[in-house]
DNA sequence: ACCTGAACACCGTTCAAGT
DNA sequence: ACCTGAACACCGTTCAAGT
């Protein structure tokens, strides 16, 4: 028995998603990515469960894309090279990056960027009682930064502006931070936590 | 020529919303809609353009139900109660509350909340350079919130600390803003910028 | 002016069948 | 184990027709 795979669940989720930079969320469907893979649409079926489970997958895609900026830097620069880098993959993926306002973060993948960004914030010196709720606080502006610009929320105003606003958002959740402790490397404890 | 309308653009978004509430969005289609009406789904047409038009018409629906606090209380007040107005108004609505961040807001009722916002930034001695970003980033802050919590981002954890959350994200915004001018009440220029 | 009826291309998914 | 084929209920929308 056995057969050689023609498709994987890698593939359709790459698929997937260049439908989506190209044509819209709403252009992925099961049909329409079954196409693009020249396969029958329940072909899919023995690798994805649903269409959900294939819009979770992007969810996955989508954040393993963020590239975690070096941790040997001091913490702020460390959070707002994050924050630069979120905003840079909701712009090279407008149309699917929106969903990860819509499922909650608990992949592997998820667990990671906020792991890491916990590290930078104890590093900040944000006492630990804290360092939850402020991590939820600073990912919630900037993925609210990040769809906005990406759905074309501020599509009425240039791209010199939305620039501008961006730079002012870092400005302000470097603010929010407890100041002083700038020297400090984020990340040197990594794994602490696991 | 001429016959009694059975239904209309507004018992429409009405019935749209109450679907989305009751099912969630995916619910919410023009055979569904026509159905709950008991009209044909080709009736809806002579009352909104397409289906888009339909979800652009509960953005709107979305916003007039926001009520804008009194204006004759200090701008932090104003500003805090505001958003705390746009929380519930998510929680009311959780299924059709982030269309909002999906449309630029270049309608009457979304027109009408920004503005109160500039005002109260005026109040709060914003400079009027600053005043179209600040509002821009505090209401991507609040929404970018409410939506996380009306699509489950935060549904691993409780109310109370979702709740806390809130509070603090309250806190962060007052914070950015020039201190000191508490005394000062919003909104009594009303006019002078349409 | 407002609604119905029939129709079309498309969608997500089931079930049974092929190799 | 992996894919195909036929099928079903549903969707958004067009077009022509009724009153």
């Amino acid at each position: 028995m056995g057969r050689q795979a023609q498709i994987g669940r890698a593939v359709i989720l790459d698929t997937a998603l260049k439908i989506a930079d190209d044509h819209g969320l709403d252009a992925v469907t099961m049909h329409g990515v079954a196409r693009s893979l020249e396969v029958t649409p329940m072909a899919l079926y023995r690798h994805v469960a649903s269409k959900a489970a294939l819009l979770d997958g992007l969810v996955e895609v989508l954040l393993t894309e963020i590239p975690l900026p070096p941790r040997a830097q001091p913490w702020d620069e460390f959070l707002m090279a994050l924050a630069a880098a979120i905003r840079a993959t909701a712009r090279r993926h407008p149309a699917a990056f929106p969903l990860l306002l819509f499922r909650p973060a608990v992949t592997p993948a998820a667990t990671s960027v906020r792991d890491a960004v916990h590290q930078a914030l104890r590093q900040a010196g944000v006492p630990e009682a804290q360092v939850a709720r402020t991590e939820r606080l600073l990912s919630t502006a900037v993925l609210g930064f990040a769809v906005s610009e990406a759905t074309g929320r501020f599509s009425r105003h240039d791209q010199a502006a939305i620039d501008a606003d961006f730079a002012e958002l870092q400005r302000w959740l470097r603010q929010l931070l407890p100041p002083g402790s700038t020297n400090q490397t984020a990340g040197n404890t990594v794994g602490e936590t696991s």
